[in-house]
DNA sequence: AACAAAGTTCCACTATTCGGAAATAAATTT
DNA sequence: AAATTTATTTCCGAATAGTGGAACTTTGTT
């Protein structure tokens, strides 16, 4: 049952004015189309969802096809193509980022002993860059690049904690508040009051707000030049984390935040006047 | 140094004429160039290396920016944008056939008790869609949608024996073969004579061919309509897997890989007579 | 401070994309 | 099995978005 709307309405990057991507935008549009479908959508599928004359679609599916972007079945219904997997192979391999951050999460595994996630915000929502866990039941790879509700998560909200509040205002339009948990932030003002808090103690925290269960501990990381806003959290199974021991944690996590800017600044920084 | 060249000529779909893919086309290649460069490269670079006018590329280096295809750091440099990860979770989460491969790669390493590949052809590159391995001294998913040269990995070249003679001579021509280690095969006399031996056993071996101490037995899996082309294989150290060993476990990788085709047979398959 | 190199903007020109309609192919019903 | 409906693909003049040379601005260097 996706329907409309399952795509955000493209802001672009937070805070800028929306610009025309043209050709490639509309290209964009159809991924995001198939990327957002339960099951694999058809032509005509995506000929209601795009709102595009028959003929214009045809050719544009047919692009992506040709260029390994979109797969298509053996039934005429489309698929993501692995084309894509493999830059997100390169994107993950040689994110300076990621690079940066591992052994800081590796370090906050070892203090900690539980699931350590780096995510990055992308409008709003984030991403998972990179996850350190030792037994893993769950596979990893099944978490990297997987995207979540910035409003509902403990890197989320500590990613919107760090945006100026004209970006935080801008994103705040751009969302639509699902309850996943009773827990979970049910608008504007409870989450503007959280951020408020989160910058006040510098973490932020999920209690079961996106999934039953499970909570965590995260702390931002915003580039000086602002054009990075990331996080990093540690989350345990809620019988094992109970909200004390997340508080405790809170200054190792704000440390590893720390610690990784700083890193950051020296790998990248003899650039622009880091004192006044 | 990644000079000009190591962006293949796209032949697209193998043996197909390549088409026109328009503007599309072109960024693609932008990204491919980025995606190709050891390090970040700035415009300058991707100017020198794309042969396109400055206002051209710039422009086009924007709209990739702005749909977080690429992304700049602050030293105007350009690396893969996240948006990519997102699509490529997207695209393993919901790949009908690794889902449907999955559990007969579990049963499989289970059975041998070493590391167990998917990958997928595509060019003349195979691209891994999955991996299960008990120990994981490597991260996972630092394999996944990884790129490696169909001519010297054992599931590359058995992906190629399920081809057509046309779609092989084809892809040939746009091989260049490269020594990694001394028992990489040298050039199309020698692929093409394993080629055959590989039709006529029903799998191949890699005999530390692509990396020292690194051995495995492979099997071909071929979609009926010739629309999927893949294989999976058993990999492992040379110290601990000899050629015997290979060759006993060969009958379970071919078994395993007509497991995954009649499964995807029955899942896709009531659609053309499979009865004559 | 002057120079050089890299990055950005502008706008007349042109190649690409657009989109309606008509042909073909695949499912579904009679 | 033929007819009907629905889905997919092809075509081509009109409209749009992309092109590319040159001028301009910023950044880094001698």
């Amino acid at each position: 049952m996706t329907e409309e709307g399952t795509n955000s309405p493209r802001p672009e990057t937070a805070g800028d004015v929306a610009i025309d991507t043209g050709t490639l935008g509309k290209m964009m549009a159809l991924l995001d189309i198939v990327a957002g479908s339960e099951t694999a959508p058809r032509f005509t599928d995506i000929l209601r969802r795009s709102r595009q004359p028959r003929g214009t679609l045809h050719r544009q599916l047919g692009h992506l096809v040709a260029e390994g972007l979109l797969a298509m079945r053996s039934d005429h219904s489309y698929e993501l193509g692995i084309r894509l997997l493999k830059f997100a192979s390169d994107s993950w391999a040689r994110s300076e980022f990621r690079i940066v951050a591992e052994p800081h999460l590796k370090a906050l595994h070892a203090a900690t002993g539980e699931t350590v996630h780096l995510a990055l915000l992308r409008d709003a929502e984030i991403i998972y860059l990179d996850k350190v866990e030792s037994r893993q039941a769950v596979r990893m790879s099944s978490q990297i690049g997987k995207a979540s509700p910035a409003y509902c998560t403990g890197v989320g909200k500590a990613c919107l904690s760090a945006l100026s509040d004209e970006q935080l205002k801008a994103l705040l339009k751009t969302m639509r508040f699902q309850r996943f948990t009773e827990n979970t932030l049910g608008g504007p003002e409870a989450l503007l009051s959280e951020v408020a808090e989160i910058r006040r103690t510098g973490h932020a925290f999920d209690r079961e707000e996106h999934e039953v269960g499970i909570r965590c501990v995260a702390a931002p990381i915003g580039a000086a030049d602002g054009g990075l806003v990331a996080g990093i959290s540690v989350t345990g199974p809620a019988y094992r984390v109970e909200q004390p021991r997340l508080e405790a944690w809170a200054p190792l996590v704000r440390a590893a935040a720390g610690a990784i800017m700083t890193d950051m600044a020296i790998r990248f920084g003899p650039q622009r006047g880091v004192e006044p």
